[in-house]
DNA sequence: CTTTAAGCCTGCAGGC
DNA sequence: TGCCTGCAGGCTTAAA
């Protein structure tokens, strides 16, 4: 489920319900996820009120009013739902004392549970090497150009790596490859100026058109409330291998969407339109 | 140093 | 129906 835009979804669902709200009650039926989960958890946030969120790549943050946060990562197959019956693999509850009922999902249990002072929150392991917030202003082409420069891997990999840019995944490198017409072979160091500014201005268009419609929902519905992302209906190339492309409908020199595996992942693209 | 492959887990779709 | 294989939105580690 989760890359960025599905993150920040999820953020601002958790947010609309649990800000100001306190902790009456937490349960933890599962500690073994993708790390343990530390001890003393469920003691130090019941009796804390949740103050506020903070999203960082595909990592949340619920800060406490202890001064401390605790992180949260949905992994590949993580939820959080609210105010729903427990579901399968339901890992956390917790109940507020308004009565919310919030709730950790994760079957593959590569989500990941843990605490962090508030103050160092950008010092934690699994932020700490993080690259920029890519809608942030200060991603900017000459930014992404200085991660690119002398990269021999293909740039569908360097933008997978966390550490070039924060929060994109699978889905949208492929569809900000695609906007930006090239080709996930290309080796990273070898994109233009003029490229580089097209990759830029894609990913942050593909990633704020993808927030703006709740994220993509596949199986499984992304946002608490259960309501469905919808922009898994805006896909131009992830999961489209042989349907012709936008760009060249019916024209004979265009075979359609291509699927091909990188570095153990599906890169889905169209070799006409991008080079 | 960089880049690739395997592994962590479970569920589901498709082929037989 | 059931079994088997491959695949899945992420990320780390070991190996090359």
């Amino acid at each position: 489920m989760p890359e960025l835009p599905e993150v920040e979804t999820v953020m601002r669902g958790l947010a609309g319900c649990l800000q100001g709200e306190r902790i009456a009650a937490a349960r933890l039926d599962r500690g073994d996820l993708r790390w343990p989960v530390p001890d003393g958890f469920v003691q130090m946030i019941v009796g804390a009120r949740v103050d506020g969120f903070r999203r960082r790549g595909k990592y949340m943050f619920m800060r406490l009013d202890r001064a401390v946060s605790v992180l949260i990562h949905l992994g590949m197959s993580g939820r959080m739902t609210i105010d729903r019956a427990p579901l399968a693999h339901q890992h956390l509850t917790i109940t507020t004392d308004r009565g919310r009922v919030v709730g950790f999902v994760d079957p593959r249990r590569f989500g990941a549970l843990d605490l962090v002072a508030t103050a160092g929150e950008d010092g934690h392991r699994l932020i700490v090497a993080l690259g920029p917030e890519p809608l942030e202003a200060a991603f900017t082409a000459r930014v992404l150009a200085a991660a690119l420069a002398g990269k021999a891997t293909p740039v569908k990999s360097a933008l997978l790596d966390q550490s070039v840019v924060a929060g994109l995944g699978n889905i949208y490198v492929s569809e900000a490859l695609f906007r930006a017409g090239i080709s996930p072979y290309r080796l990273a160091g070898t994109l233009k100026g003029v490229e580089v500014k097209r990759l830029v201005a894609a990913i942050k268009a593909v990633l704020t058109e993808a927030i703006a419609a709740g994220g993509s929902s596949l199986r499984d519905y992304v946002q608490p409330s259960g309501a469905l992302g919808y922009f898994q209906n805006e896909w131009k190339v992830y999961g489209k291998e042989g349907q012709p492309c936008d760009h060249c409908p019916g024209k004979p020199l265009c075979a359609g969407i291509e699927r091909s595996v990188q570095a153990n992942r599906s890169s889905f693209w169209c070799p006409r339109v991008q080079k």
